[in-house]
DNA sequence: CTCAGTGTTCAGTG
DNA sequence: TCACTGAACACTGA
């Protein structure tokens, strides 16, 4: 476990505490790191910037490049779609980030004021372990992505909506979920299994496994069900479920223990428990390639 | 030691 | 073209 070593090093100095996003991303966590990065970089100046010279995680440019577009702009805004956020500097090109399975944002600052909607995290090392890229601001805090697995990415792009992978996407269920005609529609249109197209980022953008899970399972749906065969009753109750699902999650800040306890969420992470639900037993199935969480007899 | 895994992409197959 | 499968990516932690 070599970290690789920032080729711009900040000087490591200790904090009382720092805030991160949890580590899940899908949809809520990405708007909760979004909002967090807004709460602490937005209006200001990025002072200095280190980098970690990691191939895997910077897609199409060298440190370098990262360090030179970033150094001295200003944060004037954090946007998201999906799981892609970019930030919006007074100078192009942008830094966009994914996180990948492992990837998160944190923040530190030397006098520590309350984030609403932050984790307070106990102190460890800082910069954190697996640190991508350290942004010191003109406010005196600081802006952190670590990327464990290195599945994460981090590019710049000119127009970062008007180019891949953010251009690729499909609708973002938070900003623009579709009218239920368009949503039938699109969905009639397609065959495979229904949880398959829900993980599918050109349909619905920042949908991940526990979502299509979650939804499936509140709409008592069966993940292998093939979507060209739903009904047009089943194909609302998706879509609402779809859009309360993020949204709840999204106004809990991302924070699983207020999830509502009766979500199939709580229940999904250990498959060896024999987990019950509402009395009827959690099946662990692969649909899509991804590990599925069902209750066979509450979903048809 | 083995193996699954919150995500994405690509090659190969049907 | 669509859809599916498996592998790859890289590393942690059970």
């Amino acid at each position: 476990m070599k970290q690789l070593s920032l080729d711009c090093q900040l000087h490591p100095n200790q904090r009382v505490s720092h805030f991160e996003a949890p580590n899940m991303p899908e949809l809520p966590e990405v708007e909760h790191a979004r909002q967090l990065i807004e709460q602490t970089a937005k209006g200001y100046r990025i002072i200095e910037v280190g980098c970690a010279s990691d191939s895997v995680v910077l897609e199409g440019v060298t440190a370098a490049e990262i360090r030179q577009a970033l150094r001295n702009r200003i944060v004037c805004a954090a946007r998201r779609r999906g799981k892609h956020i970019w930030l919006e500097l007074d100078k192009r090109p942008w830094p966009c980030f994914h996180l990948g399975m492992t990837g998160a944002f944190h923040t530190a600052n030397t006098s520590p004021i309350k984030l609403v909607t932050s984790h307070v995290v106990e102190e460890k090392q800082w910069p954190p372990r697996f640190t991508k890229l350290h942004l010191t601001l003109s406010n005196e805090s600081e802006l952190v992505m670590t990327n464990k697995r290195r599945l994460g990415r981090i590019r710049l792009r000119q127009d970062p909506t008007g180019e891949p992978p953010i251009s690729q996407l499909g609708f973002d269920p938070l900003l623009d979920l579709p009218s239920l005609e368009k949503f039938s529609e699109w969905l009639t249109g397609r065959s495979g299994a229904i949880k398959s197209l829900l993980l599918d980022q050109s349909f619905a953008a920042g949908v991940g496994n526990w979502i299509a899970d979650e939804v499936l399972y509140q709409a008592k749906i069966s993940p292998k069900r093939p979507t060209h065969q739903l009904s047009k009753s089943e194909i609302k109750i998706i879509r609402l479920r779809l859009r309360h699902i993020i949204e709840t999650a999204v106004q809990a800040n991302a924070d699983a223990s207020k999830f509502p306890k009766t979500w199939l969420f709580h229940r999904r992470w250990n498959k060896n428990a024999n987990s019950e639900l509402a009395g009827h037993s959690i099946e662990f199935i692969t649909v899509g390639g991804r590990t599925t969480a069902w209750v066979p007899e509450l979903q048809r």
